[in-house]
Formats: C-alpha cells, structure tokens, sequence
DNA sequence: CCAAATCAACTACCAAGGTAATACTACCTC
DNA sequence: GAGGTAGTATTACCTTGGTAGTTGATTTGG
C-alpha cells in the first residue's frame, strides 16, 4: 500500500503549480516555473509525460491540449517522502526526527507548543464527531 | 557552505556501517550488510570507491587492503537531508515538518515533552557555558 | 489556400545511484 | 616456482531525474 512516491525537484516544482491550480496545460506549467526555472517548455512537456507514466499525474485532452492533473495529493506525497526520510535517517523514529528539529533548526519552544495545541484541538474535533 | 550532500540508500547504509565502527574494509562492511541486503562483495566495493570520489569517505591503506572511513559526520548528514526536504516538501519551514510529525506520525505529546525537556536542558548548559 | 504558430511525440544526452562480472595483481602456501 | 586466494581496478549496464532539440501534425490567421 505505502507508495513511497518520491519526487524530484522539479517534479516536486511542477506537482506544487497542479496541485494549487487544480489543473494545468503544459504552457501553463511552463510559463508558472519560468520566472526561478527559466526551462524550455519542452523540458517540462517530457517531465509531466514522464510524471505520467510514473503515475503521480494524469491528463484530458481538451481540443488539441493536454490538461493535466495530480492523481495523488501533497499530503500523501509528503507523507511518503517524510517517512522515506525517516527510515533513512532516523532508523524509522519520527520523534529523533522532531528532535533533530528542535535542536538544530531553532523551532521555538512556543512555536511547538502552538502546533502541539493545533493537533490537540483536531483530536478533540475528532473524537467529538464519533 | 552548506555542502547538500545527500546519500542514498545503499551509501546510507554504507556510512552507517562506518559511523558505527569508525573504520572498516570493504569485507567489513560487505558481511555488516550482508544479511540484509545480500549484495554482491564487489558491489560494496564499487559503491566504496564512489563515495570516496564524491567525497564523504576516504581510505588509508593497511598492506593490500584499503580501510574506509567517513570524513562527514552523521549530523552533517543528518542535517542536510532535512534541510533538502524541508525545502522541497515544507517550503523551508521546518515548523511545518513537526506540524506534519505530530499529525501524520503519532507522536505522542509525551514524548513531545520529553524532547523538548532534553532540548531545553541542553539551551540551559549552553547558557552556563558563558 | 498557404504560411506561421501551436502542441505533443520522438529522440538524444548527461549525471548519479545501484549492481555486478571480469580482469589484474600481489601475496601466501605447498 | 606454481597455483590458489584475497583484494582492488576496470568495465558495463540499468534506472531515474533532468534538460532540450527536432519532427510531425493541426489549427488558425492573413
């Protein structure tokens, strides 16, 4: 089941643009990676067929143009490619993960506390709807 | 400065081997992952001698055999690959990667505290170190 | 109706990770 | 000294991500 779908770069670039618009054409695509990219739009046209077979995307055809979709969402993504990472790294423990966090990345003890309060409070919405 | 230097999986289990003793030859190594893995001997080899090119291990030499040893540590490492998929994945946020952990990954707000408790007591040595 | 623009398809490279057979070399043993 | 053994070097192949030129079909503007 667990997918472990991993993306590159500019897979990755390219997913974020489909996954905020819904939807693209391959232009589309193009012209909203242009500006920090400055590929050539073919380079993106062969990624998003490669992005398809792979299967993480898929299209309809709308005249002569292709309109391309995710098939998978971001939160599954970062799923598998945060517990890729965690196998890797951490010999599979999310929590040395959080404290490799906290230590060497600077989170604020009230940053912490203010998401640990976030994921109490959904917790408590969900037992309520059971 | 910062280096990126990310591993896959093979050579993460390769430095791992390394961190672990300090030093070990191709053989070491080749028997520590065997059971594992079951890769050929000169597979181990071949991927030794690449990360030596690339930099992260290097050898001296003890008669006819040659003993690796890592040159980056396994918190440099650590810290890369987590800065790599904070970037791509969080948006360089790594407040947003705890966010995920806690929700996506169980971790109990115990041990949480526990975290953030070895945290705060090593921000409070730092301190008395002045 | 023809030329220019638009698209997707095909083809081609390069780098890196991974996997391994084969070749070479030096040493050790009989 | 011949042969086996251990160990490195060479060579080779596959896959995936990334990058892009060229080609071929189609559509549309003049």
């Amino acid at each position: 089941m667990t997918d472990r779908t991993t993306l590159g770069d500019l897979q990755h670039a390219i997913m974020r643009v489909l996954w905020r618009r819904g939807e693209a054409t391959a232009a589309e695509v193009h012209a909203a990676l242009e500006p920090e990219r400055g590929l050539a739009p073919t380079t993106i046209a062969t990624m998003l067929r490669k992005m398809e077979t792979k299967g993480v995307i898929e299209h309809r055809v709308e005249g002569r143009q292709f309109i391309y979709r995710p098939t998978v969402s971001e939160a599954e993504v970062r799923r598998s490619m945060v517990d890729e990472l965690v196998d890797r790294v951490f010999a599979g423990d999310p929590t040395a993960l959080v404290g490799h966090l906290l230590a060497e990345h600077r989170v604020e003890p009230e940053e912490l506390d203010h998401v640990r309060q976030i994921i109490e409070d959904a917790s408590d919405r969900e037992e309520e709807a059971t």
